[in-house]
DNA sequence: GCGGTATAGTTCATATATGAACAGTTCATC
DNA sequence: GATGAACTGTTCATATATGAACTATACCGC
């Protein structure tokens, strides 16, 4: 059990070096890919259940966001309670650039992991789910 | 490799809830759980090594501990430099049951992986520490 | 239309963690 | 013995996360 918490300690830390070099966290990429995937502006409240957090997390999230530039705050035209989060073309260039860094770090990931034992990890996580 | 990070996440939840019943956090555990089997009171540098965290977030971890009354702070009689953190009766008796609600998980956690993958899973955290 | 309920975002308090800067202390070496 | 390097714990700023309390808005049933 504390192999598995430690591995993943280890992997996060790797992700979150790696996404450092280019100015991001795995929470900030995480909220810069849902934008750029729906393709359009989305509400906090959405975006905080697609990445499983709370909403006063999301609050916080799209400030820092918003004052790195990569986001701005755009009032719903359909629904005077709620906010959209809008990419800006800075923070669709940021995904990308974090999304190369995402996949060298789960390239080392499959590298790491001997062949033989892909399976069973992956059906022991999925049972862990 | 993000079933990996689900996988830590979900356990992760279900540990600071279990010990979340006693009052307990992973973090505030450790910090217990090390004193008690050191059998003596640790400098703070001592328990940040063991748990592999900064200093300061020993400082901080200790405050809340021995507002908790778990702990308490000693001078350190042989380096005046040195804070020692003792584990009071109080703190002895949570971690006791802090360890028994860790058992619980880690049984749950041992009957969610099928047996077949136990090694394979095992070897596979291994290679990636 | 009104009243109650649900929802959206924010704010606040709190927990956990890092890292930089700082003050006091120890220690090796000259 | 003085000096400088190394170490101790603390403080501060910051990032991430939760959950409770609050305001404003939307919507449902009557």
């Amino acid at each position: 059990m504390f192999s598995l918490l430690g591995a993943a300690h280890a992997l996060e830390a790797r992700l979150e070096d790696q996404l450092g070099q280019v100015g991001l966290s795995m929470s900030k990429l995480g909220v810069l890919t849902q934008l750029v995937e729906a393709a359009r502006a989305l509400p906090l409240s959405e975006l905080a259940a697609r990445l499983s957090c709370v909403r006063s997390n999301m609050t916080q999230l799209v400030d820092r966001l918003e004052s790195d530039g990569l986001v701005r705050r755009v009032d719903d035209p359909d629904d005077r309670r709620s906010v959209l989060a809008m990419v800006t073309p800075l923070g669709v260039q940021r995904q990308v650039e974090g999304a190369r860094e995402l996949g060298k770090v789960r390239e080392q990931f499959a590298d790491a992991v001997p062949p033989a034992d892909r399976e069973a990890l992956a059906r022991a996580l999925a049972a862990l789910g």
